[in-house]
DNA sequence: ATGAAAGCGCTAACAC
DNA sequence: GTGTTAGCGCTTTCAT
């Protein structure tokens, strides 16, 4: 393993480093590093043999400066704890693993101000795409990526103007369809339960989108809790308790993640509550924890594993020389859940 | 937003660009955006605006290349999905964030190809520092990071040898402190229900730590099962319900982590058990879910936050040009916590 | 306090 | 199939 010279490798391994060691020239040590253009199978293997032996890793920005070519591609995402954005990741990787492309992830933790620093710092790389959560930016932001000049795909909402293009869900239609369903399940003492949602523009268009729901059926959300921070389950399970003791007759809790709607579950069981006869309760995400639970939380599922395929298709299309995809918003379609926690 | 003349920004906008519409020299302009060396007040105005008003935002490979210096710390981690890593890398944030160094993290899914061709990816890039999940690597791995000459801290484990530095617990010891607590506390018949470990290290020696310490006390482990994909809490509760119908009379089950351990939980409530009498239970990691869970299970705390900011401290020592810590191992101290679900 | 020249390590484009 | 030349967009160094 390596070479058992006089070992003082301070400077890192260059290209002609290799070229010397093998007696070939940098361009052609180069294209066998890259496999491009002709390069006699004998030539190829002295420069593979000494480029191994020398341990020898390319410099990727040299490289990236030369052909101005990046194969990174920016996913910008609020939270990584959150179980649903690593989801998507997934789906991304899934996509990129079939081409050159590599995904570097940022993380703004839900602040439109950290999401401009790691906008830029990466932009300042220039990647091949940016894929980011969300459709509300900052101003600074929406300007640096039109500026960049890349595909930019908006991913997780369609409720909104897109940048350049978006794919997600319709969360406001997510908090509709649900509304509809609960009622037309009989229940009609409803109460939700969620994030604070300043900066959660999904959970907040859910939100909208479930209350006005309701509206249309003359019915108001009977009672309503926002928290923050903390451990999801836990808060799930004290708000709860917490919104029952206040308000005994609801006969529906509506959490706002499935994380919060588990710990609710749990402490109805922990009580005996009939569910879904006394009380019914749903969540959003379908995340397969819920697999797990004694009772099948009613959710939605938010495609998550799909709009990270989709979103990377994009990209990775773009980036093989295609053409924007004919709709700038791809919207899908999640399915309701209803598990055993809502009457049908 | 954005000047309104005729706008054919086909080309990205160079320092030239910002230079030329500031009239003041490239040099000068790259002082300003990076606040080195005296530059006047009013030039330093001049500068930011024009910058501004174009969205310059600069090459970072240009600037790499000719400075030789990259402010980008690879993470290479196993899963995302596993809420740990996420973890660690919310400590790691956490230091970083005092720094101007960014943290790039990449995913190895536990292969160890994988794991080379990431790391392979990485260093091309010419990272300031790597953290890297785990002791075990491929040989052509370690070449290529001993290779690097930056610092190299390998994190979670400290059964074994570091390649430079290693931040992690001894999960030998951990898994030997669970098993005397779980004697000492009385119970005999024990099974272990846990992951298929041929590539998960840090589990296989939590195994191998736990059976020891049994075997010390004259006692093996009574009946084992292992999985390896799908929904960890329902994995959790069917494993528990196979393992206990195949061996009634097993007092205490561990888990060779807390989701599992959760959904053995949760079955065992179900069922009726009396927890910790007729039965015990314990996982590992201390994870937060575990908060909001009907009874505390008994675990081991992981510190991951705490290995996430001391690796992070490491590398940020030693770019701002400071020694590699006394000792090449940094072994921190599990918190055994009891739980509900272990006999005291 | 500001500018000019050289070059970081690689690849595109063009010879041969 | 292989080599030569120029230059990517910055920063370092040195001059003024």
């Amino acid at each position: 393993m390596v070479s058992d010279r006089a070992n003082t490798p301070k400077r890192p391994l260059t290209l002609r480093d290799v070229s010397e060691a093998s007696g070939v020239s940098e361009m052609t040590v180069s294209r066998v590093l890259r496999n491009r253009g002709d390069v006699s199978a004998r030539t190829r293997e002295k420069v593979l043999q000494a480029a191994r032996t020398l341990g020898y890793v390319p410099n990727k920005i040299a490289g990236a400066l030369a052909s101005q070519r990046v194969n990174l591609v920016a996913v910008v995402i609020p939270s990584l704890s959150n179980m649903v954005f690593p989801e998507v990741l997934t789906g991304i990787t899934h996509v990129l693993d079939e081409t050159d492309l590599q995904p570097v992830v940022g993380v703004t933790n839900y602040s439109p101000e950290r999401e401009e620093k790691v906008l830029y710092e990466m932009l300042s790389w220039r990647p091949s795409g940016v894929i980011v959560a969300g459709l509300e930016h900052s101003d600074a932001s929406r300007t640096m990526l039109q500026a960049a000049d890349i595909p930019i795909v908006e991913i997780m909402d369609t409720d909104g103007e897109p940048i350049d293009t978006a794919v997600g869900i319709s969360h406001r239609r997510a908090g509709r369809e649900m509304a509809q369903e609960i009622i037309a399940a009989g229940y009609r003492k409803i109460g939700f339960l969620g994030t604070k949602m300043p900066l959660d523009h999904r959970a907040r268009k859910r939100f909208e989108g479930f209350t006005e729901a309701l509206a249309k059926s003359g019915i108001e959300v009977a009672d309503q809790e926002f928290y923050s921070g903390g451990s999801a389950l836990l808060k799930g399970r004290e708000m709860t308790r917490a919104i029952l003791e206040r308000t005994p007759d609801l006969d529906f809790i509506y959490y706002s993640n499935d994380m919060i709607g588990a710990g609710g579950l749990l402490y109805c069981l922990e009580q005996g509550f009939d569910i879904p006869g006394r009380i019914g309760l749903a969540g959003f995400n379908g995340v397969e924890l819920l697999d797990g639970l004694p009772l099948g939380l009613a959710t939605m599922d938010a495609c998550r594993f799909d709009i990270g395929q989709k979103a990377a298709g994009v990209i990775a299309g773009r980036a093989a020389g295609g053409q924007a995809p004919e709709s700038r918003v791809v919207e899908l379609t999640p399915r309701l859940e209803p598990g055993d926690t809502l009457r049908r």
